[in-house]
DNA sequence: TGGACGTCGCATTAAG
DNA sequence: CTTAATGCGA
DNA sequence: GTCCA
């Protein structure tokens, strides 16, 4: 594959982007020799979705605005069309509200695959526009990759997603995306109504089907070399007859049809928008669509007034936080907690911590070297953050968190809310977690993901014998707990159940 | 070929 | 009202 | 849908 980016920094301005917007992007760009970095001042080049230099104003410095070069993220998909670092001037954003910029095609006026007209990009965008899948043109997949890679006998592929590397995007993303629509599609129930399925016979299938396409993809993310043939990937662990049909339409068409059918579904990509929202799964998003004809958020808002503030926010809950944002709300909880009981340390985990260049929500796991598990303090000081939180002005919405329950009797604390900085409008979803000291690293271990890769250290944990639980490690037989050492860090968690160190960034087994 | 597929706590809803 | 079942998220 | 006993 020619390197047409050229290792070029790149930054984009989240604005008016969803989370899988920046997942396909940052998976083009990467698969095309870019590198999406987490800083705009890095960077040499931006790309933004907003086209006025009024808006570019308010999602970013002014400084950098000049001193920057920001282009339409046309640019880029053009780039990847032509197979070539097209001159990045008729792309540069334009003046407020005048026209788009006029360009002509700088090579090969043939095939156009750039996917969507200009226009589709405008300055409004309603949660109806929202598009839960990518729409990758054939011509970027067909862009071939050289199979130079160290290449390694496919059955050799560790079977637990803890004992292989799955990085942020692997050289097979774009195949797994399109594999990852169908999971998604079985996830919720085919094409089942909700009261077909209700009888839950056919549900159950589907839901282990997806599970198998979860796997299926996991085993890819960590597959070295780029898949050349059905020969090669059907001897991949997880990959059956049926996927492996699947890839081979892939291979030889550039695409799966059943999963571009179901990008353009509408009853999907509603039950999938509805599904954004905290609290509404598979279940419930059908539900919505089918027996109360629910089409767009507002509609699921009428027909649950618990779920307004969240579609009130919607769109500021959608758009990714950039990586070197997340570090900034840490620090603004930590000095509030350090202001109620010092000492506290803490770990910033989930996406952040796996090496993602934008996250949709921030977890953070705190702990007191003092706190153990019978003092009832750390409850406490949690709620007065909390009210602190409150007092700012900064808590919007408390999605989950108790303080009773059995999690609390172990002195395991949590809270899911919704908040934003001071003098700040913009919504942002935090989780905060409150553990003892005895297993913080285990904690810190449980809330780093992905969830795959968490899935395979409690089945492989039970092979040792053992439960992973995210409030300790312990013995199947006699329930009796295993004892971590906390000096040591998240390794020892590592080498009390006898894996192999993988690094966070490595641990990206989803998709 | 038939059973397993991670596991648990919180929250909401259904049942008693 | 209390308790059981289910959905949901991690 | 795939693996394994």
């Amino acid at each position: 594959m020619p390197n047409i980016l050229g290792y070029l920094k790149i930054y984009i301005i989240p604005t008016k982007y969803s989370p899988s917007d920046i997942r396909q992007l940052s998976a083009e760009l990467t698969i095309h020799g870019g590198q999406l970095i987490d800083h705009p001042e890095r960077a040499d080049i931006i790309l933004t979705r907003l086209m006025g230099r009024k808006r570019l104003a308010l999602a970013l410095d002014p400084t950098l605005i000049d001193s920057k070069i920001v282009v339409l993220d046309r640019w880029l998909a053009d780039c990847i069309a032509h197979e070539a670092l097209l001159d990045h001037r008729p792309y540069l954003v334009p003046p407020d509200h005048s026209s788009q910029p006029t360009h002509k095609w700088p090579r090969k006026q043939t095939a156009s695959p750039s996917t969507r007209p200009p226009n589709q990009h405008n300055n409004t965008r309603s949660p109806s526009d929202h598009n839960p899948f990518k729409t990758t043109s054939p011509a970027l997949i067909l862009a071939s990759f050289p199979a130079t890679e160290k290449s390694i006998e496919p059955s050799t592929l560790p079977r637990l997603a803890c004992c292989r590397k799955s990085p942020s995007i692997c050289i097979n993303q774009l195949l797994i995306e399109e594999l990852d629509v169908i999971r998604v599609w079985k996830e919720n129930g085919e094409d089942d109504t909700l009261e077909s399925d209700l009888n839950q016979a056919g549900k159950k299938d589907d839901e282990k089907h997806a599970l198998a396409y979860s796997r299926a993809c996991s085993a890819l993310k960590a597959y070295p070399t780029k898949i050349c043939s059905v020969s090669e990937a059907q001897v991949i662990p997880f990959i059956g007859p049926k996927i492996a049909l699947q890839i081979g339409e892939y291979l030889s068409t550039g695409q799966i049809k059943l999963s571009q059918t179901l990008r353009t579904s509408v009853r999907l990509r509603s039950i999938l928008l509805f599904q954004t929202l905290h609290g509404v799964g598979s279940r419930l998003s059908r539900e919505f669509y089918d027996i109360h004809d629910c089409r767009t958020l507002e509609d699921v808002a009428n027909a649950r007034p618990s779920l307004k503030v969240q579609v009130t926010y919607w769109s500021d809950l959608q758009t990714p936080i950039p990586r070197y944002e997340v570090p900034l709300i840490a620090k603004f909880l930590s000095d509030e907690l350090e202001m109620i009981s010092p000492g506290c340390i803490h770990t910033i985990c989930g996406s952040y911590r796996r090496g993602r260049e934008y996250s949709n929500d921030v977890d953070i796991v705190f702990t007191y070297p003092a706190m153990n598990r019978s003092s009832k303090v750390s409850s406490q000081v949690l709620d007065q953050l909390v009210d602190r939180l409150r007092t700012l002005s900064a808590l919007t919405d408390i999605l989950s968190g108790s303080s009773i329950g059995s999690n609390a009797l172990r002195g395991l604390h949590q809270r899911f809310i919704m908040m934003s900085l001071p003098r700040q409008t913009r919504q942002i979803r935090v989780d905060i977690i409150f553990a003892p000291y005895e297993i913080y690293w285990v904690c810190v271990v449980g809330w780093t993901g992905s969830t795959m890769f968490e899935r395979d250290i409690r089945k492989h944990a039970n092979g040792l014998n053992l439960k992973f639980a995210s409030h300790g490690i312990s013995r199947l037989s006699d329930g009796s707990e295993i004892a971590v050492s906390q000096e040591k860090g998240e390794p020892a968690v590592f080498e009390a159940l006898g894996l192999e160190w993988i690094e966070p960034t490595e641990r990206n087994a989803d998709v």
